[in-house]
RNA sequence: GGAGGGGUUCCCGAGUGGCCAAAGGGAUCAGACUGUAAAUCUGACGGCUCAGCCUUCGGAGGUUCGAAUCCUCCCCCCUCCA
């Protein structure tokens, strides 16, 4: 029985620290308190989020107590993992109004009211200057530098602010007030989360066990899914786009988001593998992949919707059902074609325009056009293609 | 406070008076091939009234027939020393 839940939420997971007080803790047999604490910078989530609150979410569905800790305290400080230049500190607005969109975006996972929001400030306000000399005490800079990071500035002579490395202390001081007895994170958050552990120690109490699991790659499969390296999908996007760009994710990558973000069981996952292997188009397999992520997000009939769009325009080379319908006035006898694609939002320029058509990129009404002066006539109204994806139907007002 | 190095088109980075809208790579976009796969190949990649014209090389001036390249002042970044 514990073997078969610790494998389960051993899945996907980088690291367990430490493993074998973690598998104690089960055995109790209470409800364990989880925390994962998230810094209110971004409030627009993508997957590469939702791996940690996924596996948030397989904690409470076996009864344990989930507390999604927003850091409004510590994200006023700036957490410098993985930066290596000294983060400006949000102002206050900025991060409540964060917050409040993460609970928004992460009630779609977790179940509202199982979860408990909780913010750092509330106990953070309250500490002196006093008591925060006493929790600094407990840690030293040798250890502090001995996080890559730290030690990459110091040596490279870039500078550290002092606050910085209050962050891992401060985040490690939440888990002692709240008694946290597993934490997870990303594998970045190693550091942070091990503080934790020794702080609490030094509070006499359990030291939590650390579950760290990996940064999800982006749509590349390369770099770590980011909204700066465009590679995202985001859990607000629509279900068209969401659908298509796990449908553009290459087969290996497939894998890794099934272990990451499926809800399937493993062993279902690995039989699909397997099938791959043995000849069976991994497209098929994606579509499910695709389907149960929208479905997540958005709903069944958005998931249904989105497999029959993407069948239609990309198996049948249909057009899609909606599009933006444009209007625009006619410069006298008509308007030309370029102008027409800028003006339509279809093209970033009217050179853009001009290179798409000699490139044969631009469709009008399904017909590929090739002269870039063509001018078309006013009292028209024509769908305009431009590449695989975008569209725009489009009315010439004479 | 002293000495030195540097700011080039989305990013990295070449370019030291004309052949520079500026090498090369990355990212991106398009086309081919496909499963909208990925990979690969081909092409594009400042703007415009597009075989031509206009505006870019930290900023402002200047020299020159001609400046990303030379000069002056200013702004910003970095390294070493103190």
């Amino acid at each position: 029985m514990h073997k078969e839940v610790l494998e389960q939420l051993k899945r996907g997971a980088d690291e367990i620290l430490v493993e074998s007080e973690f598998v104690k803790k089960l055995e109790e047999g209470r409800p364990l308190i989880i925390k994962a604490g998230f810094d209110p910078t971004a409030p627009d989530l993508h997957l590469g989020h939702t791996v940690l609150i996924n596996k948030l979410k397989q904690f409470q569905d076996f009864g344990h107590d989930v507390q999604f800790l927003i850091g409004d305290f510590t994200g006023m400080i700036g957490d410098p993992t993985g930066k290596n230049v000294t983060r400006k500190p949000l102002t206050k607005e900025d991060v409540l109004d964060n917050a409040k969109s993460y609970q928004e975006q992460v009630f779609k996972i977790l179940d509202p009211d199982k979860t408990q929001i909780v913010f750092n400030s509330t106990w953070m306000d309250k500490v002196s200057s006093a008591d925060l000399i006493q929790i600094a005490a407990k840690h030293t800079v040798a250890r502090m530098l001995e996080r890559d990071d730290f030690s990459k500035r110091y040596k490279g002579g870039q500078s550290i602010a002092i606050h910085e490395f209050l962050y891992p202390l401060m985040q490690g001081y939440d888990s002692v007030v709240m008694k946290a007895d597993v934490e997870l994170g990303g594998t970045d958050q190693k550091f942070n989360l091990l503080v934790g552990r020794q702080l609490q120690e030094t509070y006499g109490q359990k030291p939590q066990t650390v579950l760290t699991m990996p940064i999800l790659e982006g749509l590349d499969g390369v770099q770590k899914m980011s909204k700066s390296l465009n590679n995202y999908i985001g859990i607000a996007d629509p279900f068209d786009d969401m659908f298509g760009k796990i449908m553009s994710i290459s087969d290996d990558l497939m894998w890794r988001y099934f272990e990451l973000l499926s809800f399937r069981s493993m062993d279902e996952i690995k039989q699909w593998k397997q099938a791959c292997d043995e000849g069976a188009n991994p497209r098929n397999y994606k579509v499910s992949l695709a389907q149960e992520i929208v479905e997540r997000f958005h709903d069944a009939s958005a998931a249904k919707k989105a497999l029959e769009n993407f069948e239609a325009r990309f198996q049948r080379g249909a057009m899609p059902d909606e599009m933006d319908e444009i209007a625009l006035q006619s410069e006298g006898t008509g308007f030309a074609i370029a102008n027409l694609l800028k003006s339509a939002g279809l093209t970033k320029s009217t050179s853009d325009a001009m290179r798409m058509i000699k490139q044969g990129a631009v469709k009008i009404d399904g017909e590929k056009i090739a002269d870039p002066k063509l001018v078309i006539e006013a009292g028209t109204t024509q769908v305009y293609q431009v590449g695989k994806r975008k569209f725009a139907k489009v009315e010439i007002k004479a």
